[in-house]
DNA sequence: GCCGCTGTACCATGACACAGGTACACCGAA
DNA sequence: TTCGGTGTACCTGTGTCATGGTACAGCGGC
């Protein structure tokens, strides 16, 4: 059964590809501790089918996450999450967001923003975000306890 | 004389589209203060022969810099930087910079880590690059002044 | 064994963006 | 006018992305 994997969101639209989409929200669940090491992704056909995309897409996504030691196969099973999966996700997760960081201040600082400017727009944008996310937490409590 | 624009830096194999990458650096010097209302901008060929670069891809930088209301065309001349185009330029900057900072924090919440680790990176690349630019001003001294 | 599932490997197609090349219309100065 | 400069429009080639289709090999349950 599908609909247990709704929490990928993507962007048909967006200027990044599908299945780096895929790769990304899966390294990120699994830093985060949503996918744990030992865990069954669902199939190349059932999560295309759940996504209205093609087999093809979330295939190659899934190849790419078994280059990066994220993912392994289980011939004739499906994919499996590895054990030290997240080791590897979260320094992804940190290096990911340091290269954001890094040229956003870049960008910033070039285009003339003084540090107090930049210093209060962080701070904002983190309550808020952060603040939406303990929302989340709330409502959604304990979906399987 | 070309050479006084090569403050222009191009990274061809980088994911940012050339074109696109002359535009934000443009707009990035608009907002802060280097290029001026007013001010003539090089020609198509001259700024396409000193980044070793195609004309049209400038050229299509331009139009799209004239979209924004930031070029101005003289026709037979080349390309003036308009008098409000500071204004709209700091506007575009803050809007880059504020959406580079909310993906971000976004990967970064998503990825499980906490605001402290948020803050810490945040800052230390807020120093380090905050230092950079001092040093940079430190050695060019007054170049027009 | 047989069948249904799994991942995987091909090939072909259409759409789109990017960059390069060529040619044209316009303006200013000699 | 002639010439060199300007921006601009059109065409082409290339690469990536997503899709669709087909086929193969391995595993599990019947």
């Amino acid at each position: 059964m599908g609909m247990a994997w709704m929490f990928f969101s993507i962007d048909a639209d967006g200027d990044i590809p599908i299945y780096e989409q895929i790769v990304r929200q899966v390294k990120l669940a699994v830093a985060d501790g949503i996918l744990v090491g030992g865990q069954m992704v669902p199939s190349v056909r059932q999560l295309a089918s759940d996504l209205a995309i093609n087999s093809n897409t979330i295939a190659r996504a899934y190849q790419e996450l078994q280059s990066d030691h994220v993912l392994e196969p289980l011939r004739g099973r499906g994919m499996v999450v590895r054990r030290d999966a997240i080791k590897r996700c979260t320094k992804a997760r940190n290096s990911l967001v340091a290269e954001s960081v890094r040229r956003a201040l870049a960008d910033a600082l070039a285009g003339g923003m003084t540090t107090a400017e930049l210093r209060e727009l962080f701070e904002a944008e983190l309550d808020r975000q952060s603040a939406r996310i303990e929302k989340a937490k709330h409502v959604s409590g304990n979906g399987n306890a």
